[in-house]
DNA sequence: TCTCACACCTTTGAAGTGG
DNA sequence: CCACTTCAAAGGTGTGAGA
């Protein structure tokens, strides 16, 4: 697949969503995906380094097809959707690029899950990190990534832990969970709790769902207790600077925080007149014409399950700082005195 | 390959305004 | 008092020059 059809693909995803999605918040699910390739789960990280998800990765480039991995991944009964699917599914079939910080740059796409299943009022807490696919660092050839040589050591691994945990499953099920605020950065004296990974390597996302009643400050990432949800489709290099032009286009285009003449172009082209039109391709301004209708929203609000919260559906829900990142172990420490 | 300054843009919240 | 609008500061983004 030529990477030029990867970026009119994307474009007409976002176009041409179907209205029957039109709830389904930002990221919309095509109901009838045919992939054949699934996401995984498992309890404890069983998979090690993503061998698994490289695995499927590989396979899924080695057929050429441009056919979207699953966004919903189920593990005991616990279902995981990745919300934006499709974005990843675009960004991922050009091999997805972010841009790694000495500050800390956030992630675009960003991960935003729903979540089902759970106790409804059983405290659970969700994490995020961010592990190394492979052995191995890459480098861009100027039309495509290739194997350079040998991984650098891999850093101590550091886990997000969503600023709304510990919350009760009947919270996590509400709305959306988006950890947008997850920042990458290549400082190893790094201080801000940002995760730490090395350029030109190669990374997969892991969920990590921990029920706040049976933590302790032993339980592990991998152990028994903690239940990890990986999506394949959000691999992607860590880089200093885009290395495909066509990603650092995609996400001036799609990144409403990003500016430039390609973005502006189309925002004209998705005409305000179309109904079918949906938040994650208006420009942030529009949305906040809309939600100053109501009561301010949090941005991330805006920039998601917006027709949602304009439907009353869901509430708007300021969320609060994000937490620093202490040594799990501690932080699930503090998380059961807090419980007594 | 990486860093940094820059311009551009959105978000946020305080202050102002009108009903 | 409330809802809405306006505005400025803060912060996120990609770009491009230079190391």
């Amino acid at each position: 697949m030529l990477i030029t059809d990867c970026y009119e693909n994307l474009k007409s995803a976002l176009i041409n969503r179907p209205t029957s999605n039109l709830n389904a918040g930002m990221g919309y699910v095509i109901a009838n995906e045919e992939a054949n390739i699934p996401a995984t789960s498992t309890p404890g990280s069983a998979m090690g380094t993503g061998q698994m998800a490289s695995t499927l990765n590989s396979a899924a480039r080695s057929n050429n097809q441009p056919e979207n991995l699953p966004p919903e991944s189920t593990y005991s009964g616990i279902k995981v959707m990745l919300d934006n699917n499709n974005m990843w599914n675009e960004f991922f079939k050009c091999k997805t690029e972010m841009i790694i910080t000495k500050q800390g740059r956030r992630m675009f796409p960003y991960c935003r899950f729903r979540i089902s299943g759970l106790e409804p009022f059983q405290k659970y807490t969700l994490l995020m990190d961010i592990n190394p696919v492979d052995n191995k660092c890459y480098k861009w050839t100027g039309q495509d990534w290739q194997m350079s040589g040998k991984a650098e050591a891999h850093l101590l691994r550091r886990v997000f832990i969503h600023p709304d945990s510990p919350s009760s499953g009947h919270l996590w099920m509400q709305n959306p969970v988006s950890f947008y605020k997850l920042k990458l950065t290549d400082n190893t004296m790094d201080q801000e709790g940002n995760v730490i990974l090395h350029p030109m390597h190669r990374y997969l996302p892991h969920l990590h769902l921990v029920s706040a009643e049976t933590a302790t400050e032993d339980t592990q990432l991998n152990g028994t207790d903690v239940i990890t949800f990986t999506f394949p489709q959000t691999e992607f290099f860590a880089v200093t600077a885009y290395q495909n032009v066509r990603m650092s286009q995609f996400k001036a285009d799609f990144n409403p925080f990003a500016s430039g003449p390609n973005s502006q172009a189309l925002k004209l082209k998705m005409s305000p007149s179309n109904e079918l039109k949906k938040d994650e391709t208006r420009s942030p301004k529009e949305l906040n014409q809309k939600a100053s209708q109501s009561s301010s929203v949090s941005s991330e609000a805006k920039m998601t399950g917006f027709d949602e919260l304009l439907q009353g559906k869901a509430k708007p829900h300021k969320r609060p700082e994000p937490v620093p990142l202490p040594l799990l172990a501690l932080y699930l420490q503090q998380l059961k005195s807090k419980s007594r």
